[in-house]
DNA sequence: ACACCTCCATACGGTTGCGTATGTTCACGC
DNA sequence: GCGTGAACATACGCAACCGTATGGAGGTGT
């Protein structure tokens, strides 16, 4: 049958659930109905919601680590042209494969309750942050200072996310300026 | 009767409970539960959820803007002092009024799915962000940079506030550092 | 054309939460 | 000591959601 749904069309509607109305939208009927299917071809897929959540996480993660192995590797050129690059993706519009960035911060309300979904987040993040530390380093940053303006640099991409959501920063922008200033800062071990 | 609650006590119950397990455990029965008492209490005190959430957000708003303007007033003195201790206040153990900093990110979660929380969250961030450009401003800043560099800090707080969740920074120092950085800057206007 | 497997619909019992209606208790005025 | 009202308990109908059980439609192999 080609209307016949997936594993993969399900975790796709749980991630729009997810970005739209947050981790307590996460109802196996309720997604069902935006499916325009019953319950019945959910509980076919998966055993159960918690295994489905574990599922959902669990492909974003794998999705998340993807994406910071391909920019480490398309990265071994400049690395201060990488870090605006950095900036500028980060708030690219949704990917097709997961929610992409624009569900990161719903991913984050998530983790703030199950500390399961923490921890992988928790992962990831570090992950990040660690190949943007690689990046001030080869910019000429000693190690100690890189680490800070890595932590800072995705803090604040994180926190101007937030913000844009209620129209008080324009992310682009203020980001470059911080990676220009955390950039001209002395390297001081 | 002594042991009879309020308003208030139904309130702070509300803030433990969003801190604690987010906007999904804004429930009467829940919280009367954690209260020792029945449900018949709950709706005594207050029409219905909704009103009792509008409540919250209300009481929340009134102490954030009274922070504010305690700030301003407190703050005559010395803007670049202040600035320090905007970045240290701002991650400081739960208030006895409200829930405090500690809730802060539990509220900002609670907006991203409510348009009306949202509304006012988006007030007071404003509200705060044109506060801190005040004091960049008198720090030597011109008025669009110090708007930048407000923007920054204050996202950078949200951001940092999320990553120690995870253990992932320590956020006073970055933040007093991040300061410094900011300050360092040349006041183009 | 027959069984078979995939994918989904439907129906059920159980839990949780909402809001309402009504009963109960206790302090207080007098 | 008796009404009155504030503060809560109890019980009800209703809806959403969970997970299970079972049945049915449509495609596939032989």
């Amino acid at each position: 049958m080609s209307n016949s749904l997936s594993k993969l069309d399900w975790l796709q509607a749980g991630f729009r659930a997810l970005t739209k109305a947050g981790p307590q939208a996460l109802k196996a009927e309720q997604m069902a109905k935006s499916l325009n299917v019953s319950k019945g071809s959910f509980y076919w897929h998966f055993k159960d919601i918690k295994t489905f959540k574990t599922a959902m996480i669990s492909y974003w993660e794998q999705a998340a680590t993807a994406d910071v192995i391909t920019q480490i590797n398309a990265g071994k050129e400049n690395p201060t042209e990488n870090l605006f690059d950095l900036a500028l993706r980060s708030t690219e519009q949704p990917h097709e494969k997961y929610g992409g960035p624009a569900c990161e911060s719903a991913i984050r309300d998530w983790a703030r309750y199950d500390a399961e979904i923490a921890a992988i987040v928790a992962k990831i993040d570090a992950q990040r942050i660690a190949f943007t530390a690689s990046l001030f380093q080869e910019s000429g940053h000693k190690k100690t200072q890189a680490s800070q303006s890595a932590r800072l640099l995705y803090s604040a991409l994180i926190g101007l996310d937030i913000l844009a959501a209620a129209n008080l920063s324009t992310p682009q922008q203020d980001l470059s300026e911080l990676v220009k200033i955390l950039l001209k800062q002395p390297s001081a071990h």
